[in-house]
DNA sequence: GATAAAAGTTAGATTAGGCTAACTTTATTG
DNA sequence: CAATAAAGTTAGCCTAATCTAACTTTTATC
């Protein structure tokens, strides 16, 4: 039905109106890589099919439609993410861009039988939850890490962005996901914490580090 | 580097000049479900980048960068056939659709981690042989099932055309890949042959199916 | 060997997706 | 609230891959 361009239109799209429930075309056209006329011809024609509302001007919505479209190709991409990882034994930083081709193939039940091997997974390596067959997403409630405070121990239950270069800087300090903390102090002047878990007592994460750890 | 229309080519112009060495545009295009303009233009396209011999009027055929490139794709297919036979479950008359989406996938260490988890398989799900990674194309000698001897006792090693409607006459009747089985009698007037093997002690099959059975 | 048929090519159009440059609308701000 | 800045749209062009219709070359046939 959808072509991969425009299943990757409509993922990110979900992905920017996740927090606001609209997105812009300029944020689109960058969050894409692509200009914003390329934007605007082919928000029309995924409006013409129903899947975004478009008003010339006006900020980007996902119709229900168009919601539910996005959210099966992000559970195609997490499904895939998880089968690279689990059955596959590729590490976390490695499967991004494979899954970002993989979740373009059009076979139900290769994805069934994926998700069957691996016993239904509800998240994927970076901690982000499946969509289920409906497209509905039932995450977690997390906190960030660095709204935590000294003395609590938390589990590492997601990640707010997973750039290589973040996945790395985890993968280096033995970070990753269900990983347990404690969190030994915060540095007032520029709210880094010290953090202490297995193999590392004592671990610094800057501000910045610790914002995009999610626990829970 | 090629895009999934141009490894389609390819992969299409080997399977056409194995036998003969060369192909015509017609045949080409018979083979892909497209017209022969569509063939001339795209022929053309792959001559520039050095991969397919081609002079106006004249027959097709692959350069020795072509012909690598087409069996690493069809290595490719090949790798994804197996494993979605041999890892994720699936009957071999299900994989070649997906496979056929799958081999565009450009990444070595997909196809890689397949290779290794399956322990270097030599052959796909149907027998025909894995191209090595440096795209050489490695065949047991079969014979046809249909000239083999009364009295014969053969295995299954191949199949020489595998559609989804040949693949499920097989499936009814028990017969698969290393099916051992013995040549009962040979009809003179159609060439029918009487095998018999585990579970099967009488079955007929006409010479248009024995001569699809490749066996070693 | 002339003629008809088959195969291949050329020409011109289409659709998907993308771009830049120019223009218009909306938002900001002095 | 007028002037600027930012965002979005329009116009026009491009490449990849496809098509049909018309034409040319090659092959087959009498
Ligand atoms: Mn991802
Ligand atoms: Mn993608
Ligand atoms: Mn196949
Ligand atoms: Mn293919």
């Amino acid at each position: 039905m959808a072509t991969p361009t425009e299943e990757n239109y409509l993922k990110a799209l979900l992905a920017l109106t996740d927090a606001e429930g609209k997105a812009s075309v300029s944020g689109l056209g960058q969050a894409l890589g692509v200009s914003t006329p390329s934007v605007t011809s082919m928000v029309r024609k995924l409006h013409e099919r129903g899947l975004v509302e478009y008003a010339r001007y006006q900020p980007l919505r996902l119709t229900p439609a168009g919601r539910k479209a996005a959210a099966l190709v992000v559970r195609k991409h997490r499904l895939t993410e998880m089968f690279l990882v689990d059955m596959m034994g590729f590490g976390w930083e490695e499967v991004h861009n494979i899954a970002e081709q993989v979740e373009h193939v059009d076979s139900p039940s290769f994805f069934a039988r994926m998700d069957k091997l691996m016993g239904h997974p509800k998240f994927d390596p970076h901690g982000s939850p499946i969509p289920d067959t409906e497209g509905s997403i039932h995450d977690l409630d997390h906190r960030r890490l660095d709204e935590c405070a000294v003395g609590e121990t938390v589990t590492i239950s997601g990640l707010n962005h997973s750039s290589n270069d973040f996945l790395h800087y985890l993968n280096d300090r033995d970070l990753s996901l269900h990983t347990e903390l404690t969190v030994v102090a915060r540095e007032a002047y520029d709210g880094s914490l010290t953090v202490s878990y297995v193999g590392h007592p004592r671990e610094v994460l800057s501000q910045v580090v610790a914002s995009k750890l999610l626990v829970g």
